[in-house]
DNA sequence: TTAGGGTTAG
């Protein structure tokens, strides 16, 4: 009777022996878990292959693999299904290196893999960068016929992407003959997640060229890229069209992409209005706006956010001390930041890493108190400082033009990268400052010699939903002779309001002609001439940089805001510069 | 007896 009120699927199920609903209320808690461990043990019954295979699965998820791999052997007949549920448990577990030791297991007991559990083994792989096993388990995919399966191929573009394997990642996606909304953004993820953003918006174009629908998953994918490349535009139109259009819901995960967006787009009050808009809010979106104002040189306001975020919000975790710490040291807040870093200690437990290490060493650098730098390295730092404590430190020493220290200090950051091509920029950057032209010629034959190139540099404009690419003296644009003509103009201009110059800024390039070019031909000059002429007054500039802004351009940036009455935005490598009336945020500190 | 995959923010 009862099979006709409810459909087979409806119907109700047997109940869950005592010892199985036990497990299920323990749930992946090791306290619990071993409680009931004992509980079997002491009434002498030996349970059967099902609950040991929630048991131990359950123990994977507590944290415990060792628990479970000591157990596995009293596990009558093991099973795949047993070997699934363990391979997919440390494939999401802190430890996902055990799922290897599982898969192998599984074969050593003849049973075949599945495409369940290629999934979930090669996504281990990919999270502990095992890149010579995963593609032996992509063999093993291909001999036991599963190379069609979409789960397992979308698992192999993820592989193969955090690997840096893009090609091989593009070659997997582009053979799938049925792809899914996860497919597409595991491949548009893999190019974001490799700074690859423009290709990344690239798939993701071709994905709704190909009416296929994006979920909130591919759209916090495309926002990120969107902060990366500085396009304001896409991302305010994803924003616009399917969070205000009511496609989604805003929630936690894209709220925070769109909060960082905005804010390294240069719109640091739209990304408040954001993170004030979101119904509930985690620690990544509190860490998100106190960056968006540490990078904006808004200091003062990170730190109220972050005080109320102390009394009313999530706790603060080490990346938010990291955003706490670099808004200090962009703004010269050496007490702040000096509290910030003894509380991070105190209050919350947290040892410092690298990062936060950097981040004191670059508060104390930028202000000048280089002592206090050195010191810091000494008493603070255990063991031996990683290059880029180093590198923070002869930053400081260039912008405050201490050679002594700088020749000192960059002896040990070549003796740790002797390979990095950026370390002798900055060193010939440190010479060439000290007029020590022998040692920049030095330098310059010692890159050239292993055939290092500093890296080009370009700046983004986009006017009128058109990018513009310039480079270092570029003359490719149509309009070159009315950009030149407009940059002479423009100078003049602000060397009647009294910009000099700053000609200590022409320093170490690679190439002949480079040289010549001076600094009146950097790429921002460029773009900032063309977005001028190109725009209305009252229209601000923004142009996105792939390199640091150098001193003379940052100088002139300033005149040009003066004597334009127009806010120009640069994002460079690093951070944000928002110049107005003649002043910048960063307060010149960068 | 048992259920299940790959993607998402700082």
């Amino acid at each position: 009777m009862d099979s006709d009120i409810f459909p087979q699927s409806l119907s109700p199920t047997r109940p869950h022996s005592p010892e199985y609903s036990s497990l299920l209320r323990a749930g992946p808690r090791i306290r619990p878990l071993t409680q009931i461990h004992a509980r079997l043990v002491v009434s002498g019954n030996h349970p059967g292959r099902s609950l040991l295979t929630k048991f131990l699965t359950l123990a994977v998820s507590s944290g415990h693999p060792l628990y479970a791999r000591r157990l596995l052997p009293s596990v009558p007949n093991p099973d795949a299904f047993l070997f699934v549920s363990l391979i997919r448990a440390s494939s999401r577990s802190p430890l996902p290196f055990h799922s290897i030791h599982f898969y192998r297991l599984m074969l050593s007991f003849s049973i075949p893999p599945s495409n369940f559990s290629f999934t979930s083994v090669l996504k281990s792989c990919a999270d502990i960068s095992a890149s010579q096993l995963g593609r032996i388990i992509h063999t093993h995919v291909i001999t036991s016929g599963f190379d069609a399966d979409r789960f397992v191929q979308s698992a192999l573009v993820v592989f193969y992407s955090k690997n840096g394997s893009l090609d091989v990642a593009r070659k997997v996606f582009d053979r799938m003959p049925d792809r899914s909304v996860v497919s597409w953004n595991s491949m548009i993820s893999g190019y974001e997640q490799n700074g690859l953003a423009g290709s990344a918006i690239t798939v993701f174009n071709l994905m709704t060229k190909e009416e296929m629908e994006p979920d909130s998953a591919t759209l916090a994918i495309v926002v990120s890229a969107c902060s990366q490349l500085g396009d304001m535009d896409l991302g305010k139109w994803v924003h616009e069209n399917y969070i205000k259009g009511k496609i989604f819901p805003l929630g936690v995960v894209l709220g925070s992409s769109l909060v960082n967006m905005y804010a390294r787009c240069g719109h640091v009050r739209r990304a408040r209005e954001v993170f004030d808009g979101l119904e509930d809010r985690n620690v990544v979106a509190w860490t998100a706006m106190i960056a968006g104002y540490g990078m904006h040189g808004f200091a003062e306001e990170a730190m109220e956010l972050f005080q109320r975020m102390q009394i009313y919000g999530p706790s603060p975790n080490d990346i938010t001390f990291v955003a706490v710490l670099s808004a200090c040291a962009h703004a010269g807040m050496i007490d702040g930041g000096r509290e910030a870093f003894e509380s991070m200690k105190r209050d919350y437990g947290f040892v410092p890493r690298t990062e936060h290490h950097v981040c004191m060493v670059d508060l104390y650098g930028r202000a000048g108190l280089l002592q206090e730098a050195i010191q810091f390295i000494a008493d603070q730092i255990p063991g031996e400082p990683g290059a880029a404590v180093w590198t923070a430190l002869l930053g400081a020493c260039k912008m405050h033009k201490d050679f002594d220290r700088a020749a000192e200090f960059s002896c040990k950051l070549l003796a740790l990268e002797p390979e990095n091509p950026s370390h002798y920029v900055l060193l010939s950057n440190i010479y060439a400052l000290a007029g020590k032209m022998d040692q920049v010629e030095k330098i310059r034959d010692a890159m050239i010699s292993r055939g290092w190139r500093k890296q080009a540099g370009y700046s983004l404009i986009e006017i009128d939903h058109v990018s513009f690419l310039f480079r270092m003296g570029d003359t490719s644009h149509p309009q070159t002779a009315e950009i030149y003509r407009y940059l002479e103009e423009l100078v003049c201009r602000i060397r009647e309001a009294g910009y000099e110059p700053e000609t200590d800024s022409v320093l170490h390039e690679l190439e002949e002609e480079e040289r010549e070019v001076a600094v009146r031909f950097h790429s921002e000059k460029l773009a900032l001439a063309f977005g001028l002429m190109s725009t209305g007054g009252g229209t601000s500039i923004r142009i996105v940089k792939n390199l640091r802004m150098c001193g003379d351009c940052h100088l002139a940036f300033k005149f040009v805001s003066g004597v334009t009455g127009r806010e120009l935005i640069v994002r460079d490598k690093l951070r944000f510069h928002r110049f107005e009336g003649g002043v910048c945020s960063c307060q010149d500190y960068w």
